[in-house]
DNA sequence: AGAAAAATATACTATATAGTATAATTAAAT
DNA sequence: ATTTAATTATACTATATAGTATATTTTTCT
């Protein structure tokens, strides 16, 4: 096989941290436009050309810090998945109340979607777009977030404090609504994000019964 | 502007009503096979000439029944939409007992969505491929679903029924968790649609404070 | 049966666009 | 300063694909 030419497959390779900045703040301005495109006219309509004439470049430029267009799309989805999944930072489903801990995981849930609302769209809608193998690593991280959320409510069904049936479906739907956000959220709309946290969460500990 | 050459554009015309059915009949197989298509592979993806092949037929086939590609699109959406409104046919959101009518809908738009998947999921997915006058004859359909569930929503409050605040928020939020079945229902899941369907009016039950 | 209309195919145009070979330029190293 | 390596551009290839002009076949009508 022969060398590539240029960077895009791995980390910077240089041992110069200032040029290894350089390149990543680069990406970081490729990854900034993709979204918004990505986003606006979706994966496929949005051309590569577009994206280097938004930046005022040219196309090699992109090919040079990114392996392909598929490339681009992958680490968008990426970082919005590691972004939800830093909901469970620092919280132990397994251990303390489980009212309060719903409560923070619901609140901290709405704020990361509304957060990561345009790559979010992406994500439900371009996720078909990855070769199988990317496709696989992002569905486990789906599943982690419905596991997390199923194991309190499942707790909190054990120690009485929470009253309803099928943790599992519950936890789908409480995904759900709150993933559902980042197709009527408007920065300009009648609620803040802490509001629309706060009354999610209300809704949501009347759904599974909490008191 | 010269006389199109196809029948596309509008109803057929022809006095015979045989062959307007043939007509309608082979636009139905072409909508099946691009609702298939589109469903797994999008809507830019999909070329005209692979639903072509599918139904061994040849491209001006194809544009003989539909104006352009987009109006496959157009029809398909408009479609599952209508399926979705049907949704409140003889239910009078305004007379009857909130808690008894809130479970009818949400049971009857849980079995609309699971029926309709495949369209709905390009309904999020590709809608923004559709020219802006027909986005926004499709956004208002669904704030007509969204604003019936908050009437009856507003009812049951008024009546004391229901016990919970901002009936437009919790509105999205049912219609959400319901629209969401999409991304993870399987026919051959833990489930049944009937099954989901008791469930989530259950859990919507909760939610709004019913008592 | 023969003429007219409708339905479908063949063969094409025009264009868009992902990706690349190579040249030019800029920065780093000695 | 000169050489080497890294970065970016110019100019290209190859291909895919929406849509169409025209010919052919099939159906309908008289």
């Amino acid at each position: 096989m022969a060398q590539k030419k240029n960077r895009a497959a791995g980390a910077a390779k240089t041992k110069n941290g200032i040029r290894n900045k350089l390149f990543d703040f680069k990406r970081e301005q490729i990854l900034e436009v993709a979204e918004r495109f990505f986003y606006h006219r979706g994966y496929q309509a949005t051309t590569v050309d577009a994206i280097a004439e938004e930046l005022g470049v040219t196309k090699p430029f992109i090919y040079y810090h990114f392996e392909n267009k598929r490339d681009i799309l992958l680490h968008l989805l990426e970082r919005t998945m590691s972004r939800s999944l830093s909901v469970f930072d620092g919280v132990d489903v397994e251990k303390g109340p489980p009212v309060e801990i719903l409560k923070e995981l619901v609140q901290r849930f709405v704020l990361a979607v509304i957060e990561t609302r345009v790559s979010t769209a992406m994500f439900w809608r371009d996720e078909k777009d990855l070769p199988i193998s990317d496709k696989e690593n992002i569905r486990k991280m789906k599943r982690d977030i419905d596991g997390g959320l199923a194991r309190i409510i499942e707790r909190g069904i054990e120690s009485g404090c929470f009253k309803v049936n099928d943790p599992k479906m519950v936890s789908i739907c409480i995904a759900g609504m709150i993933s559902w956000i980042y197709t009527w959220y408007q920065s300009d709309g009648r609620c803040t994000p802490d509001e629309i946290a706060d009354r999610m969460s209300e809704y949501i500990l009347n759904m599974v019964g909490a008191h």
